[in-house]
DNA sequence: TTTGTGTATTCTGTATACAGTATCCAAAAA
DNA sequence: TTTTTGGATACTGTATACAGAATACACAAA
């Protein structure tokens, strides 16, 4: 007989209020004004300290949490450099996850691949927020597919940094069948099997997400 | 009277700790036989627990360290599809950065890059670990001339989980005149201006880097 | 010998205690 | 009023204590 193991993973209490802290952040529960100081959070959640401070140490570590001069911890907030230099950073890991999904132009692969888009630009009505998540998915999609565990944990940092902000969806206004089309050309550029023609593609498409910010954050 | 602030930065127990952690696995202090126990390690530095603990999680986090089953944290040990994953993990990130700087093709910055490869390939009689060394510095400075504060982190986070194993320098016998005149050609690329052709070329140099790699550990 | 089982040991995860430091506040001085 | 200054307060960083879990070990049984 063959049980499988049991002990998938060693499930320590900082994991679950780190869990917990970056799905309240995503959800918009901690906002910009929330100050997160340990001994409230330990009182909370009726656990000790210890626990609380690693969780808050490795948000911090991922830049997603600063330290506030009042003591405990406040969402990290960027200026407009960092967002750009954030941009350039998702457009090395996922123009390098293109590269390689075009070299492999797997059917299959991108089958998946454009079933992910169909299914995720499928929102009745859409909040930022819902539009934010339909695209991480999305392009998470592409990232996890090449299977290079490196480069998927890049792009949830990346990402992660910018949770707080919904800041890769300011879009708020654009329509979401342009954003479909975006995408599937996104699949198209793949399916062409040109390394550096995919790279190209997913670095203007962040690119123009980018200008699209910044136009967004001027008006 | 204008004077300096103090508090460069609050330091912490845990990052001195980490700090020294880094660095004796760097010089090869700590090999792959060495099992890092909390208690004990807090008795040889004459300090408590908690901010050791709190170190070699950060080093378990960045994937440097992972658990024994016996106890305390060893060196973490990549198979052969690991080290593919790194290798493409590091073109994404340094291949964007000559991308960037081939548009910005600045011919200060450019200065700058050739007396860093002339400076660190000058080394008389380097083993492994200098030319290691001398490599990252090297490949280190062109992300840095980059001014991008994520790719930064991201080539270093990278790095660091090769540095027990001096991973990128398989070149045991390759010639440094060879390797000088290879980041040379990195840099030629870079000052044509052309993005694509640089990050192409990165590509490449990574690329067999990772194919010397390989035959270094079937040899 | 080999195999099994109870016990000792080791080490971790979490809770708690304590001291130091930075901020805040309120009363005294200008 | 405005400014200064002493102390209360709030929070953190580090040390220590304790219980639980996993491994190693030793001894008995086959």
């Amino acid at each position: 007989m063959a049980l499988k193991s049991i002990k998938s993973e060693r499930r320590r209490l900082a994991d679950e209020v780190y869990d917990q802290l970056l799905t309240a952040i995503t959800e918009g529960e901690i906002g910009p004004d929330d100050r997160l100081v340990q001994e409230r959070l330990a009182a909370e959640l009726q656990i000790s300290r210890t626990p609380i401070r690693e969780a808050l140490l490795r948000l911090e570590q991922e830049g997603v949490l600063a330290t506030s001069a009042r003591g405990g911890f406040v969402l990290y907030r960027m200026d407009e450099g960092e967002v750009k230099e954030l941009y350039q950073a998702r457009a090395a890991i996922e123009g390098q996850a293109a590269r390689i999904l075009a070299h492999m132009n797997d059917p299959q692969i991108n089958a998946m691949l454009r079933r992910t888009i169909e299914t995720e630009e499928n929102i009745a009505s859409p909040t930022v927020r819902d539009y934010f998540e339909a695209n991480r998915k999305i392009h998470r999609r592409f990232v996890e597919l090449v299977s290079n565990r490196y480069l998927l944990e890049m792009f949830d940092s990346v990402w992660n940094r910018a949770v707080s902000f919904q800041l890769f969806a300011a879009i708020e206004n654009a329509d979401l069948s342009q954003s479909l089309g975006d995408h599937m050309n996104l699949l198209a550029a793949i399916e062409t099997g040109d390394k550096s023609h995919a790279l190209e593609t997913f670095t203007a498409h962040i690119q123009e997400g980018f200008e699209l910010q910044l136009r967004g954050l001027a008006g």
